[in-house]
DNA sequence: GTATTTGCAAAAGCTTTGCTGCAAC
DNA sequence: GTTGCAGCAAAGCTTTTGCAAATAC
C-alpha cells in the first residue's frame, strides 16, 4: 500500500479542532481500506461513537475534501447515486468498475501522470482533482461471457 | 467537430421503434452541442412536442445509454448531483471542469488512447465506458488568482 | 461566556417506479 | 386484440440545511 495521509494528525496539524464525533469518523475512514459511502461510514463510525448523526458525516466529509485529504468517487454509479470516499494516496490511480460483478479494481501507471501533465500544459489548467473511472467487464466476467457464447 | 452518431437513424437501424416523444428527445440531443442534463433536455424537447414527460426523458436516456450512443457525465458535480449527456464521438475525450467559473473544457489526446490500451491489457479488462474528469482552475481563473495574490 | 458544532427533522434535488390508459401494429 | 410505451403521481435515495441545544475552550 502506498503512503496515505495520517488523517487525524494531519487535520489537527492544520489547526482544525476536532470533536469526538468527527474524530471517530476520521479514524474510521483512516482504517477502512474499502471504498466507503456515507451510510456505511456512519454505520462503522457508530461502533466507536453511537450518537453520530448523518449530518455530521457529510460535514466531516466536506472538511476532508476541502483539505484535499480524501477523494470522492462515483464508481460508475454501479449502485445508485451515492459517493464513495478514499484517503488520498501519493500516487494517483484510477478505478475499473465491473458492470457484471460489481468489483472495483484499482490501477496506477506512470502514463496517467504523464497524461495529467500533458492536459495541464495544453490547457493551462491547474488540476486539483482527478477522477478517472472505467466501466466494463473484469477478466473473470469476460471469461464467463466467452464460455456462454461458445 | 468529430463524427458523432446519427442518433435517429442508428437507433431505428437497430430495430428499435420510436414514438413521437422519444423521437423529439433524440433529435434534441442530436442537435444540441452543450452538455444537457435531464431537465434541460426536457425543456428543449418540449418545444418540439409539448406533452413529453420527465419519465420519458429518463427512459429514453436509458435506451441510448444501453445502445452505447451517448455518454453520461458528472462534470465533477459542479452543480449538484445531476447527470449530463453527450452524443458519443469516435475519439474519446476528457472533461476539465473549472471550480471557479464552471466552464467545461474538452480535450482529446492520443496519450489517453494509449493509456486505455495499457489499462485494458494490464488488467485484462474489457473497457466499455470511460469517464475522465478533472477539476481545478482554468487558465483565466488561474490568472485572476495570481493577480489577487500579488 | 462566547464561538462552534451537533442532532434532529425537514426539505431539497434528481431519478425511478407502479399503474392506468393510450397508441401502435 | 396484444403488446408495449407514455403520462401521471408518488415514492425513493442521497445529500443539504435551519435551528435550538449541547459542547469546547
Amino acid at each position: 500500500m502506498l503512503p496515505r495521509w495520517e488523517l487525524l494528525n494531519e487535520v489537527e496539524a492544520r489547526g482544525v479542532r476536532l470533536t469526538a464525533q468527527s474524530r471517530a469518523l476520521i479514524a474510521t475512514i483512516q482504517e477502512t481500506t474499502t471504498h466507503l459511502d456515507a451510510a456505511s461510514l456512519l454505520n462503522l463510525a457508530r461502533k466507536r461513537n453511537p450518537k453520530i448523526d448523518r449530518a455530521t458525516v457529510y460535514r466531516t466529509i466536506e472538511l476532508l475534501k476541502k483539505l484535499g485529504m480524501i477523494d470522492e468517487l462515483d464508481l460508475m454509479h454501479l449502485n445508485g447515486e451515492k459517493h464513495y470516499y478514499e484517503v488520498k494516496i501519493q500516487q494517483e490511480h484510477l478505478h475499473l468498475a465491473c458492470f457484471e460483478c460489481g468489483q472495483i479494481l484499482e490501477f496506477a501507471t506512470p502514463v496517467f501522470e504523464r497524461l495529467k501533465q500533458e492536459i495541464a500544459a495544453a490547457n493551462q489548467f491547474e488540476i486539483h482533482v482527478t477522477r478517472l473511472e472505467l466501466g466494463g467487464l473484469c477478466s473473470a466476467c469476460t471469461a464467463k461471457k466467452k464460455v456462454r457464447v461458445q
